[in-house]
DNA sequence: CTTTAATCTACTAGTCCGATAGGGAAATAG
DNA sequence: CTATTTCCCTATCGGACTAGTAGATTAAAG
């Protein structure tokens, strides 16, 4: 199940990408307009700003504002910073790769493979799509 | 991410297809076998009795055993009853459907419009494997 | 009637999620 | 220079869930 932090993430990452200018958005604009609670929102835009995809300005007419073109951001690349490791098992990871304790061969391991094959279609929808993508 | 609970289960579920015969097998071999520990099986193979996979046997020969043909049983099947919903959020699956508190309009939102794309595929994957297939 | 092995309930330590609180720092307006 | 605005950052917290443990009970076999 996907955590609560990167669907707000993925929410205002889209309505940052539906803005017409540039112009920096206040947290509490994209709080309100996506109902959900600022505090919280805030240490999402926070962590994407520290991950590249955002910018921000202080003081007044201040706010967040996208980087890159949001036909640049791939979803797999949002989903890895916010969600963490796309693969339903650690040992199934690319980048967040992890050996099992039970496990003595991968290789032979029925789980690990019917999960490889669920990452595997899974990313590719991930990398497929675009913030352009799916923000209109 | 997968819960251990899942894994097990289904490990625990290839191991009796694996079975030459369909002789009861203890909860304490499988266990050792996959490495799991005996009183966190049990409570797995237990929620696996109840939902119609195994039968049981209690006293001396007893233990677990398939009830129906490894053929007959689909991976999405067992992944909900051990894991839950298959969607990545209640908002998109069929048999856990739960409204966003967030979300005014399902159609619109884009995030959910990804996740019923990951989820048509994750399930798709699942329904196509049987217990058989990835058994052996 | 003794041994074996599943059944069932209850409990617990630890972890993570979602959210909140509150002061600090920087930018801007006047 | 001062006040206001807005982001920055740390700390904290209740509740839920995960993984696992303990122990008493029930059923079957020999």
């Amino acid at each position: 199940m996907l955590s609560k932090k990167t669907k707000y993430g993925i929410k205002a990452l889209t309505f940052l990408a539906r803005q017409e200018n540039q112009m920096p958005v206040q947290i509490a604009e994209i709080a309100k307009s996506e109902h959900i609670s600022i505090k919280f929102l805030e240490s999402i835009l926070l962590l994407l700003r520290h991950s590249g995809f955002l910018g921000a300005k202080k003081g007044k007419g201040g706010g967040y504002y996208l980087i890159k073109d949001p036909k640049e951001i791939n979803m797999a690349h949002v989903y890895r910073i916010l969600e963490g490791p796309i693969a339903l098992l650690p040992c199934v990871s690319h980048n967040f790769y992890e050996k099992c304790d039970d496990c003595v061969d991968e290789v032979s391991c029925s789980v690990h493979r019917l999960m490889t094959e669920v990452r595997d279609n899974t990313l590719m929808i991930l990398e497929n799509n675009t913030l352009a993508d799916i923000s209109f």
